[in-house]
DNA sequence: ACACTTGGTAAGCTAACGCTTACGGTAAGT
DNA sequence: ACTTACCGTAAGCGTTAGCTTACCAAGTGT
């Protein structure tokens, strides 16, 4: 199951978010995504594996490279948790504008 | 500064996402908000710090206790952040419906 | 058949994180 | 003034997360 704390847990991770990133430039196999980052190519592969488990990207084989891509799964699941907050935060927000005038 | 990255991990921690969606119901002081939780209250106090450095959730002294709300900033600063990546997931997704009808 | 490319997995180490206990500091009540 | 309630902070500890090196499996080309 892809809940939200997974997708947020995920993204969490600088290295992660810069996969993720990337990613969004197109789809990608994974020496091509490990290239030019920070760390090695096994590091991206456990990264690409927690990313996967949470619903943010899918993988396809061809031949002997896997490629990789965003999953919108993943990006509705974190919107939905999201928008569950959105009614409070303007509210306060609401409340915000309007309270320097009880002020006087 | 605000960015996206702090609020992330901000929201990734379980204890922290309690706190947070506790905080939706309405504000309320520290003790109220540990009232229930599994951990200590200086924990609590410890997570509303990151919270809040995060812009999550903001703070207002009220005599001998602090109440805490949600701060719309942060919320916003997250959807901004996924946005940048919305349209590649619905171009994505819009690539997995007529792929079917490709493959014969 | 053999070599090469590609990528996932296991083992182990280090650093960071979350928690607790203990303490200090401020405001309110008596 | 003294006590009590409320909350933030420091110190210390155990666990987890992310990284690296080493290894293994599968596909491709010669």
């Amino acid at each position: 199951m892809i809940d939200a704390a997974n997708a947020l847990a995920a993204l969490a991770d600088p290295t992660r978010r810069q996969i993720f990133e990337r990613l969004a430039a197109g789809p990608r196999p994974v020496g091509e995504i490990a290239r030019g980052l920070a760390v090695t190519r096994p590091a991206v592969s456990q990264h690409l594996a927690v990313l996967k488990s949470a619903g943010l990207v899918r993988d396809q084989a061809q031949g002997t490279r896997r490629i990789y891509e965003i999953d919108p799964k993943g990006l509705g699941t974190i919107r939905a948790w999201l928008d569950q907050f959105w009614d409070v935060a303007l509210a306060s927000f609401k409340e915000d504008v309007e309270r320097p005038k009880e002020k006087r």
